[in-house]
RNA sequence: GGCGGCAUAGCUCAGUUGGUCAGAGCAGAGGAAUCAUAAUCCUCGUGUCCGGGGUUCGAAUCCCUGUGCCGCCA
């Protein structure tokens, strides 16, 4: 980590885009690569924003009948209430429509135009809509002839050029002399690859008769710039070049610079050569990673099977979904996004590992020490290890920051967790506590762990901030963000601390229940068998989970004289239920009832109505009768 | 067609400069324990490290070659 300062980007999005989880990931990562330089106490700016000048805002803003500005102030809240909920900490917000920028795309333009690196010419050629670039023959599918394709259309006419060619053989020694400059290599090499041809110089505006949405150029009224020599300048604009030096200077040139893989050449060689004509420093970093792939086509907008952040966000949580998104991407590499494997790695990491040991030791706390942070007082081998472990995963967690590979280093993090579980085991606070004499020794162990918790949490943080405030809270730790500097050494967490009452934090999840029948089935096959005499053993009653629960709503069901649609509080969610009670009870007694569910049925559709669970019910003789605890009990407890 | 990348247990992937590197997680099987969200812990993999050559005392790791995917450019 560069200790002076940070200055990371995203690309600017175009807002005729609804958010997807494409501009979701590069802005979630941007967003855990900057908390973790801020809590490490470098200086940080992060910059998000969005692209909004082009022919298709204008195409949509006149079906909507209402100028270009209008459409762009209508859409651009989408993002902006996106990175909201995502928890993105970005210090500016960019819209390639405000004053502070077009006057510096103006000025930069001016200048060069003064300088001869822009120069007017002809172009006589075929000319790409949809993409609003100028194609060659060359550049068409094989065998085609341009007028056939629907999207080609033949042009003449005149326009401004930047002299681009000019500063090939530079940017190829550049590139050479700065293995860091492209990552990861392999787009390096494509780029390499790419400047192995000659360079054309690139055409930086468009007719206003043709295309009027855009900044104007300031040397000639009838045209516009166009659109990448607009965006790109927005890493300048937002902090002040040509307008406030000393801002500009403090964050230029910018650390690191993500992008999709789909935007390299722009942002590894129109940039570049840019910034080169205006005299400026290079990025540090341009960082092109992969795409999120849903089973094994791409995510786009045009193939509509794009998962929605936003859905996940109110399944799972958005700490949950940051974690994902972190931990499963290689970076660099396409990763895939399917539900079934989130849900395995959060109840995996999250519930099994993280929550749990979590809630075990608070349990225990509670329990044996009446809720305060017991001291640590003689320690052996065991907790030595674990310590020199935890500190070790924390540091690991540093590097996999600076090596872009936060999928290593959450992974670190989850086997420290795990050890901790381990530790645990072959402790046996629980057994040793039965013996008085052993207080001292369950206090080392119960410190042990919570200590663990507190610095594995801090780790966390910039990855589940909400999630990892939460943990903190619970062990007494308080609201602040963690301090870095205190994650390296053992003994943050002072004895005596008074910790909360207990909470889930991660609680866990159902799994998919669309596919994997035909494994289902196998596996209850041979508890069936052993039931073949109608006893079951307790491990296999074990299996039914039971809780209370309260009804909320319930309602009738079309065309179904027995069922009844309940909504019902499980304490720690809601869930929707089909009961077939409706003969014996009718839908406006029943809301604020108790009754006893199975919590953990495997959810099914019943009538077309999705039912998560069962009630319980007695039956006698036709007659049905609903199981209620007896006595005033929360909803979600269980029920043994 | 050119350039580049990848190919490791059922699945997702780790494997720095060639020498306990044949691994982790998940999934699966069996067992233990009960503090805990039936969560946890323990035990269990003879994997042609894509095939074939080569370099080396020794290669998943280097070189050549074949095959299959993928990316960029044509």
């Amino acid at each position: 980590m560069n200790k002076d300062y940070f200055y990371v980007t995203t690309p600017i999005y175009y807002v005729n885009d609804k958010p997807h989880i494409g501009h979701a990931y590069t802005t979630i990562l941007a967003d855990v690569l900057a908390r973790y330089h801020r809590l490490a106490g470098v200086p940080t700016h992060f910059l998000t924003g969005t692209d909004e000048h082009g022919q298709k805002v204008k195409q949509a803003a006149d079906k909507a009948g209402m100028s270009p500005r209008e459409q762009a102030d209508r859409t651009v809240v989408r993002f902006q209430e996106a990175w909201q909920r995502l928890e993105i900490t970005n210090d500016d917000f960019i819209r390639t429509t405000e004053d502070r920028h077009i006057k510096v795309v103006q000025g930069i333009l001016q200048d060069l135009y003064d300088r001869g690196e822009i120069y007017k010419a002809d172009y006589d050629g075929w000319y790409d809509v949809s993409s609003e670039t100028f194609v060659t023959e060359k550049d068409l599918p094989e065998g085609q002839n341009p007028e056939d394709l629907p999207n080609i259309t033949r042009i003449r006419e005149t326009n401004y050029f930047f002299r681009m060619s000019a500063y090939q053989d530079w940017l190829i020694q550049y590139i050479n002399d700065n293995p860091e400059f492209i990552q990861p290599e392999m787009r390096r090499n494509e780029t390499l690859g790419f400047l192995r041809k000659p360079l054309g110089d690139l055409c930086i505006s468009r007719p206003k008769s043709r295309m009027s949405w855009g900044i104007e150029l300031p040397f000639d009224k009838d045209f516009v710039t166009y659109v990448w020599f607009d965006a790109l300048v927005n890493y300048i604009s937002a902090i002040g070049y040509r307008g406030d030096d000393e801002h500009f200077k403090r964050w230029w040139p910018v650390s690191l610079q993500l992008i999709g893989k789909d935007i390299l050449t722009t942002h590894t060689v129109y940039w570049p050569t840019m910034l080169k004509a205006m005299n400026l420093p290079m990025p540090g970093t341009v960082f092109a990673h992969g795409w999120w792939l849903t089973g094994k086509t791409k995510m786009s907008k045009s193939l509509g099977n794009v998962v929605n952040p936003m859905d996940c966000i109110e399944r799972f949580g958005v700490d949950a979904f940051r974690y994902f998104l972190m931990s499963e991407m290689s970076l660099g590499q396409d990763a895939s996004f399917t539900e079934e494997a989130f849900i395995l790695k959060y109840n995996a990491d999250l519930a099994n590992d993280l929550g749990n040991v979590l809630n075990r030791v608070m349990k225990l706390i509670q329990k044996d020490f009446g809720g305060k942070v017991p001291e640590a007082l003689t320690l052996t081998e065991a907790e030595h290890d674990l310590q020199r472990a935890a500190v070790a995963a924390a540091e690991g967690m540093l590097q996999s920051v600076k090596a872009m590979r936060l999928d290593l280093g959450l992974q670190g993090l989850a086997a420290v967790v795990r050890r901790a579980n381990q530790y645990l085991e072959q402790q046996q606070p629980w057994s040793l506590v039965k013996e008085p004499a052993n207080r001292e020794r369950v206090a080392t162990v119960l410190y042990t762990v919570a200590e663990l918790l507190r610095i594995v949490s801090g780790m966390l943080y910039p990855v589940m901030p909400g999630k990892m405030i939460d943990l903190r809270k619970a062990l007494g730790l308080g609201v602040d963000p963690p301090q870095f500097e205190r994650l390296h050494h053992w003994g943050g967490l002072t004895a005596g601390t008074q910790i909360s009452e207990m909470i889930q934090l991660f609680p866990r999840a159902q799994k998919p229940s669309s596919d994997n029948e035909d494994l289902k089935m196998e596996q209850t096959k041979p508890a069936a068998d052993k039931a073949a005499d109608g006893l079951i053993d307790i491990s296999e009653f074990g299996r039914v989970q039971l809780r209370t629960a309260r009804i909320l709503t319930a309602e009738k069901i079309d065309g179904a004289d027995k069922l009844l649609k309940l909504q019902i509080d499980l304490g720690v969610e809601q869930r929707q239920l089909v009961a077939g009670i409706a003969q014996h009870y009718s839908p406006d007694e029943l809301p604020g009832r108790m009754i006893l569910v199975v919590a953990n049925l495997k959810p099914a559709r019943i009538r077309g109505v999705e039912s998560c669970g069962m009630l319980l019910a007695a039956s006698h003789e036709g007659g049905l009768v609903l199981l209620a605890p007896d006595g005033d009990i929360p909803p979600g407890c269980p029920v043994k």
